[in-house]
DNA sequence: TGGTATAGTATACAAAAAGATACTAAGGGA
DNA sequence: TCCCTTAGTATCTTTTTGTATACTATACCA
């Protein structure tokens, strides 16, 4: 992240975005609203308890989430987007968009690679 | 990649554009045209030989970027944003701009914390 | 003859990210 | 009394990334 050229602040958004798994939380707390920590753990399958928890931290330290402890037995965490991630949303939807075309570049491709043999 | 949600190809677009040197590689590309392999790795301090001959095949192989050989000695090798590729670039500005307010925003959080003190 | 240049590859190693697994607290139910 | 639940920690291992360094071929130049 450091000795990079002064005016480029993509690596601002990178680093939020990534990690195999943020994308994925945002989309889905911002497509279904609050949800609670084993809400957003089933419908994510394949994440570890570990991975989803840090991930989560780093989205609520970023302020892109918000985390609501509820002090009960067992708890109850709530996670929701907060209006400053709401921002995140146009990138987002630019990226689902263009990974839909993208996937259907290499489909193309890979048929053509098929046709030619 | 593999068991993520199926409606979600945030991470196709998320896959080309991660890797600490992708974005980088791209939008040098896309902002001043066909470049050398020394001349990238000279606008980029602190890259690596290894990592951007990885970063640019990797980059190559999704059609982002063409890479024409000059069978010369010493050798010739020329990378350029394929008009694939340009598609792109949206996305990279959605995120620079994103990030430059971000950047903002972090500032601003920092002065809050300082004022309170 | 020795040095320079280009676009890499090969190898070894270090650091960071991700994954697997076990453990916790405290209330409710069988 | 034992087990279930939730939202995590803690610890260890594996995988992925990234870094450092040395090496290659061959033409050109002094």
């Amino acid at each position: 992240m450091e000795r990079v050229p002064s005016n480029c602040r993509v690596e601002n958004a990178l680093g939020i975005l990534v990690g195999k798994w943020k994308p994925i939380i945002i989309l889905h707390l911002l497509q279904h609203g609050t949800k609670r920590f084993n809400e957003l753990k089933r419908a994510m399958p394949g994440i570890t308890q570990k991975m989803l928890t840090k991930q989560l931290r780093e989205l609520e330290e970023e302020d892109i989430i918000a985390r609501v402890v509820y002090p009960q037995v067992p708890p109850k965490v709530e996670y929701s987007i907060t209006s400053y991630g709401k921002t995140l949303e146009p990138i987002l939807e630019a990226m689902h968009e263009w990974g839909t075309k993208h996937a259907l570049h290499k489909l193309e491709k890979q048929e053509n690679i098929k046709a030619s043999n």
